[in-house]
DNA sequence: TGTTTGCGGGG
DNA sequence: GTGTACGCAAACA
C-alpha cells in the first residue's frame, strides 16, 4: 500500500459485480503529473429517514430489505431530531424505494434522497475537485469499465483526505469546428464538417481537407479523419479542461451526429468512453470521461452583463479588440472558392484562439468557485449561481450535522413562483448635473444584514417571549441566539475572505498574489449570492420571511442614514438599495 | 394587466 | 443518473 496525491478534475461512478464504484479522474502528484483513475469500491448510498417512532421504523425498514441502519441525532431547521441513516446497496435501490419508506406508516419524512453519488462521494469525504487529494492505494492492471492502456489505475484501499494544495498549472484545450452550410445554419444530416480548429498553450492548428499551403493546417484525407483525430488529440493530449463556445448545443452535438452518419467510433475518454450528450432541460451537456468539456457560453452569459453574448462580442468586451469575423450565412462560399478559402482558415484559426485567450482569463474564477463549492468544474460551469450557493450550503449542513432541507415538490415550487420580496430602496435621480457630490454606500450590507440580524429559517420563530431581532415594516422575529446555519456559513466565507485578503496583501509573489485576488474574488461572489438565494423558488432553503426581512432592514438602515446625512444638511440627490448620492447645501430639509 | 410563447449561442 | 432544469422580452389574450 503507497500514499498517493492526484489533482482532481472529473468523477464518476460504474457498476461492477452489481455495486457502486466511485472513479476519480486526475494528475498524479505523487508522480509526474500522468493521468491517473483511482476507484473506490468501499462507499455506499444512504438517506436519512426520520421516524415517528424510531423502533417501528427500524422494523419496517428491515421488511423492505434495508440491512443496514443507524440511529443518529441530527439538527432539522434547529431542532435536534432523531434520524435514521438507510444504507442502500447501489445508488438505483434509493428512487426505487424512496417512495415506499416515504409511505410507511412509522416515517414522518425522508431527506437527503436526491444527492447524485458521486456529489455525495465528494462531500462526505471532504475532498475538492481541482484541489489535490492523497490516499492510500494499490497500482491495478485494470480498473472497472476502463479500456485504456495509457491510465495509470490505482485502487482506493485506505483513507482519502483533501491536502489542502489547490495550485496546479493547468492544461486547457480550445476547440472550435466549421460545417460547409449552403443553406443557412448547418444541419449535420446534410453538411460536412470542413475544419476543426484546436488550441492550446503553445500551438494553434486547423485540422482540414484542404489548406496544406498554410502552415498551421494539418490535412487529413476525409472528413471522417478530421473527426478521428480530433478525437486522437483529445485522447492523446488528456488536457484537464477541453473548452469551447456553445460546444454543449453546437460543436459536440454536431461532432457526434456526423460520426454517427460516417460510422466513425470515437473514445476520446480517459477510461476509452465516447462523447456523452446529456439533455438537461432545454439544454444539452456534453461530457468527455476525465477531461473536463466546460462550454463558455453559459458561463460568460453569468459572468457579464452583456446585450448579447456572441463569441466576437464577449472577446470585444474581454480584450476591446475585435475578432476576425466573416459572414457567417456565407461561410459555405468561403470554402468553395479558391481565392477566399484562406480567410475562412483565418476565420477558423482567429476563433478557436479567441475561445482560448477567454478561457485563460475566466476559468480561474470558475476554478476557485470549483473549489470552495466542492463540485466538479463541469457542473459549476454550468449551474446558475443559486445552485452553487445551494450546493455550497449542502457541503456545510454535512460539516455542521444539519439535515439538508428536500427540493420544493411541484406545488410548492408553483406557489413560490411570483411570490417576489420587495426589493432595496430607490430615490429616482434628481435631474440635473450637480456639482460636489458626495458618495456613501454600504459594504456588503445585505450579507451583513443577515449575520448582524441572524436571518436563517433555523431562527424564524412565532414565540413572542423569544430575545429576537424583529424585522421592520413585517414584524418577523428572528431568535439571536443561536447562530442561525446561513447566517454562520456567511460568516465563515466572509472571515475566509478576509484571511485571504490579508494573506494576499503580504504576498510578494505576484503570481500568488494573483491567486490569492481570484480566490477572495469567488468568497465575494459566494457571499453575495446569498442574500439574493432566499427568494430563489427551487431554492432548499428558501424563506420568504428571510428575503423579505433582510431587504427591509436594509430599506431601514439606508433611510435612516439618508435622514441623518440631511440632517447634517446634505441633500440626497440619488439613492439605490445600498447606497445614495448627496450635495452639501449647509441648509437642514 | 396578467399569461403564454420563443429565444439565446453556434455556421 | 439518488436525473427532467433558465430567465427574460415580446406577443398574446
Amino acid at each position: 500500500m503507497e500514499t498517493y496525491r492526484m489533482v482532481l478534475l472529473d468523477i464518476d461512478y460504474v457498476t461492477c459485480d452489481e455495486k457502486p464504484v466511485i472513479r476519480l479522474f486526475g494528475k498524479d502528484k505523487s508522480g509526474d503529473n500522468e493521468p491517473i483513475i483511482a476507484f473506490d469500491t468501499s462507499f455506499r448510498p444512504y438517506i436519512y429517514v426520520l421516524p415517528h417512532d424510531t423502533d417501528s421504523c427500524i422494523r419496517e425498514l428491515e421488511e423492505l430489505g434495508i440491512g443496514k441502519m443507524e440511529v443518529l441525532e441530527m439538527r432539522d431547521l434547529g431542532r435536534m431530531t432523531p434520524v435514521i441513516r438507510a444504507e442502500f446497496s447501489h445508488p438505483s435501490e434509493v428512487p426505487k424505494l424512496r417512495d415506499r419508506i416515504r409511505n410507511l406508516d412509522s416515517v414522518r419524512d425522508i431527506r437527503e434522497h436526491d444527492i447524485p453519488f458521486y456529489r455525495r462521494y465528494l462531500i462526505d469525504k471532504s475532498i475538492f475537485p481541482m484541489s489535490e487529494l492523497e490516499f492510500q492505494g494499490e497500482v491495478r492492471e485494470s480498473a472497472p469499465l476502463v479500456e485504456a492502456d495509457d491510465v495509470k489505475l490505482v485502487e482506493i484501499t485506505g483513507e482519502v483526505s483533501s491536502t489542502g494544495q489547490g495550485t496546479h498549472e493547468l492544461d486547457i484545450l480550445s476547440f472550435d469546428i466549421e460545417a460547409r452550410n449552403p443553406h443557412g445554419m448547418p444541419s449535420p444530416e446534410e453538411d460536412e464538417i470542413i475544419m476543426i480548429g484546436v488550441a492550446g498553450r503553445d500551438f494553434s492548428r486547423v485540422i482540414s481537407t484542404r489548406g496544406d499551403h498554410l502552415d498551421y493546417v494539418e490535412v487529413v484525407d476525409d472528413e471522417a479523419e478530421i473527426i478521428r483525430r480530433f478525437a486522437e488529440i483529445i485522447r492523446e493530449e488528456k488536457p484537464d479542461i477541453l473548452v469551447g463556445y456553445n460546444s454543449d448545443n453546437f460543436d459536440f452535438p454536431y461532432i457526434s451526429r456526423r460520426a454517427e452518419i460516417l460510422g466513425v467510433d470515437l473514445n476520446p475518454g480517459w477510461d476509452g468512453s465516447g462523447i456523452r450528450t446529456m439533455r438537461r432541460g432545454f439544454a444539452n451537456s456534453t461530457a468527455i470521461r476525465g477531461t473536463v468539456h466546460v462550454d463558455l457560453y453559459p458561463v460568460m452569459r453569468r459572468y457579464m452583463n452583456l446585450d448579447r453574448y456572441t463569441l466576437e462580442r464577449v472577446y470585444r468586451e474581454l480584450f476591446g479588440e475585435e475578432k476576425f469575423d466573416l459572414p457567417g450565412d456565407r461561410l459555405w462560399e468561403y470554402w468553395d472558392r479558391d481565392d477566399l478559402r484562406d480567410e475562412l482558415f483565418r476565420y477558423s484559426l482567429d476563433d478557436v484562439t479567441a475561445t482560448y485567450r477567454i478561457a485563460e482569463k475566466i476559468l480561474p474564477l470558475n476554478m476557485e468557485l470549483t473549489r470552495v463549492v466542492g463540485q466538479p468544474l463541469f457542473d459549476i460551469s454550468r449551474m446558475a449561481t443559486g445552485q452553487q450557493a445551494e450546493w455550497f450550503l449542502v457541503r456545510k449542513a454535512h460539516q455542521y450535522g444539519e439535515l439538508v432541507p428536500n427540493k420544493p415538490s411541484q406545488s410548492e415550487f408553483s406557489e413560490r413562483r411570483g411570490r417576489r420580496a420587495v426589493g432595496g430602496y430607490v430615490k429616482e435621480p434628481e435631474k440635473g448635473l450637480h456639482e460636489n457630490i458626495v458618495q456613501f454606500d454600504f459594504r456588503s450590507l445585505y450579507p451583513s444584514i443577515i449575520i448582524s440580524k441572524n436571518i436563517s429559517p433555523d431562527t424564524l420563530t412565532t414565540d413572542p417571549e423569544c430575545d429576537c431581532h424583529v424585522a421592520p415594516e413585517y414584524g418577523y422575529r428572528f431568535l439571536k441566539e443561536p447562530r442561525g446555519f446561513i447566517p454562520s456559513v456567511i460568516g465563515e466565507i466572509l472571515s475566509e475572505r478576509v484571511r485571504v485578503k490579508g494573506e494576499m496583501k503580504r504576498s510578494k509573489d505576484p503570481v500568488e498574489k494573483k491567486l490569492l485576488n481570484v480566490q477572495q474574488e469567488a468568497l465575494k461572489r459566494l457571499a453575495n449570492t446569498m442574500y439574493g438565494v432566499y427568494g430563489y423558488s427551487r431554492f432548499r432553503w428558501y424563506s420568504m420571511e428571510c428575503a423579505e426581512a433582510i431587504t427591509a432592514w436594509g430599506r431601514d438602515y439606508i433611510k435612516r442614514t439618508i435622514r441623518m446625512a440631511e440632517d447634517f444638511g446634505f441633500h440626497t440627490v440619488y439613492a439605490d438599495t445600498d447606497g445614495f448620492y448627496a450635495t452639501y447645501t449647509g441648509r437642514k430639509s
